[in-house]
RNA sequence: GGAUAGGUGGCUGAGUGGUCUAAAGCAACAGUCUUGAAAACUGUCGUCUGAGCAAUCGGACCGUGAGUUCGAAUCUCACCCUAUCCGCCA
């Protein structure tokens, strides 16, 4: 949500926002129905304001009985106005509020023109992809050799898309998710563990809905978030921050759930795209200052990085498009990670930032130097997901017998060991 | 799920249906005093919103939403949340 005052003053610049993420909104519509709420609130607080001197008059004990009957007779023909304003005003302020919630946040000058992920711009490359002396397999073939994974009983359980992971497989999990949350709280990131069970307006707050119902799943009032950013943001929602000098910055993991709408045919076997995954969160909150979003981004941005690198997994991290980007995103890279089976990048990570459209949501401020009070600005950027990271080690670090070497940051977390499988070739 | 008690400003906490533009305290800020600080004293101090160059003036906000009334923080109803007890239960 952006101030009805700033898109008043800048219609060309939400119209060219808008274009630019291929979204179609009318501003005009907006503006008209805003002139509509305004002269009508005026109208009422003009009834008000009679009602209440009249108010203030009936409440003088020595106030005599005429003028107290001529003010009775008064006041009700103003009540009798003043409800029919007051239903006037509702069906304004229900168009009002739908398009309040529509409006795009304008992306910064710096993303580039496009229409789909097909024109991202790459901007880094990071790591060399490995020449296998033997024919990779692809994830699937390997876990299910190794009984690292049990689709079948998986599906039989959970439908398409369910899945088991076993022996290794669940214990490799485990490790990466003890290395990246000692990691990201060395780092001063706050671990949480946050709730995926969630109210609706959780997700109105974040941005996933209105528009979002599809991919969600949900029954009469609970939602199953499909990131821990919804919880995580929701947390300190409705508050006045005491000091955001130093920024608030989380980690927060969740259980994660998507009913992946409009992509049956996309990655219809193994671990990549799953109905329910785990996921480890950066969200931070900061003063509402564009340098200090722009700094904390590439912080965000550069963290997931140096885990990748760490991990010794090729990479690359692309700009996103305008029709790439979400309604509330002003700048989001993608960071991608190399899939030797599919010979191509695949998304790990996905950082933004929202400047203050999710805060103004949530009702998140604090106290700015000058005594003001601000909306908070809002980023956050995925530190590992899981199991397609799972999925994204394992093809990378097969070896020609079929067995797995354990990442070395990571053998610490496996009891010391440094190879999973037996040979099965 | 049942019973009871509650939800008031950054925090604590008063508030008989009519100057509530919400008492008081704490915190915060400014000043006096002090070499500096603390203490003490004095003063300032809610948010959102409309009009105005401005001083200023108007409106809204006491969990949310309806209702009663000329007038609601205060009365009625529904819902949400919190606490305690009971029930059920990983």
């Amino acid at each position: 949500m952006l101030d009805i005052k700033f898109i008043r003053e800048n219609k060309d610049l939400i119209k060219f926002g808008a274009e630019k993420k291929h979204i179609n909104f009318d501003v005009e519509e907006l503006v008209k129905i805003d002139d509509e709420r305004l002269s009508i609130r005026k109208e009422g607080d003009e009834l008000r304001a009679k009602q209440n001197s009249a108010s203030t008059k009936m409440g003088n004990p020595n106030l005599s009985q005429e003028e107290r009957q001529s003010i009775l007779e008064e006041m009700k023909t103003v009540k009798e106005d003043l409800k029919k304003i007051e239903e006037k005003e509702i069906p304004v302020m229900n168009s009002w509020h739908k398009l309040m919630l529509a409006v795009p946040n304008i992306p910064d000058m710096s993303v580039p023109e496009g229409t789909s992920d097909a024109d991202n711009m790459e901007i880094r490359k990071w790591g060399e992809i490995k020449s296998f002396d033997f024919t990779p397999l692809d994830h699937i073939e390997i876990m299910e050799k190794q009984d690292m994974v049990d689709f079948e009983r998986g599906t039989k359980t959970s439908g398409f898309r369910g899945y088991f992971l076993k022996n290794d497989g669940a214990m490799l999990e485990m490790a990466l998710w003890q290395y990246a949350m000692q990691k990201w709280q060395a780092k001063g990131f706050t671990p949480m563990l946050v709730p995926s069970l969630v109210k609706r307006e959780t997700l109105l707050g974040t941005g996933y809905l209105p528009q979002g119902e599809d991919d969600l799943y949900k029954d009469d009032q609970d939602y199953l978030a499909g990131t821990g950013e919804v919880a995580t943001m929701y947390y300190h929602s409705g508050e006045v921050l005491e000091n955001l000098n130093e920024p608030k910055k989380f980690i927060a993991w969740s259980p994660c759930f998507r009913k992946e709408a409009g992509s049956h045919g996309k990655d219809v076997k193994g671990l990549i795209r799953v109905h329910e995954f785990y996921k480890c969160e950066q969200v931070v909150l900061c003063s509402a200052s564009h340098e200090e979003s722009v700094r904390l981004h590439e912080e965000l941005t550069r963290n997931a990085e140096e885990m990748m690198e760490e991990l010794n997994i090729p990479y690359h991290t692309v700009v996103n498009c305008g029709g790439d980007l979400g309604l509330g995103q002003v700048k989001k890279y993608d960071i991608e990670a190399w899939v030797p089976s599919q010979n191509k990048y695949r998304e790990t990570h996905s950082s933004s930032y929202f400047h203050d459209f999710q805060t103004r949501r949530l009702n998140i401020r604090y106290k700015d130097v000058d005594g003001k009070l601000r909306y908070a600005h809002s980023l956050n950027n995925t530190a590992l997901a899981t199991p397609r990271m799972l999925t994204i080690i394992v093809e990378n670090y097969q070896q020609a017998d079929g067995t797995i070497k354990v990442p070395e940051v990571l053998v610490p977390f496996m009891g010391g060991k440094r190879v999973i499988g037996v040979p099965i070739r």
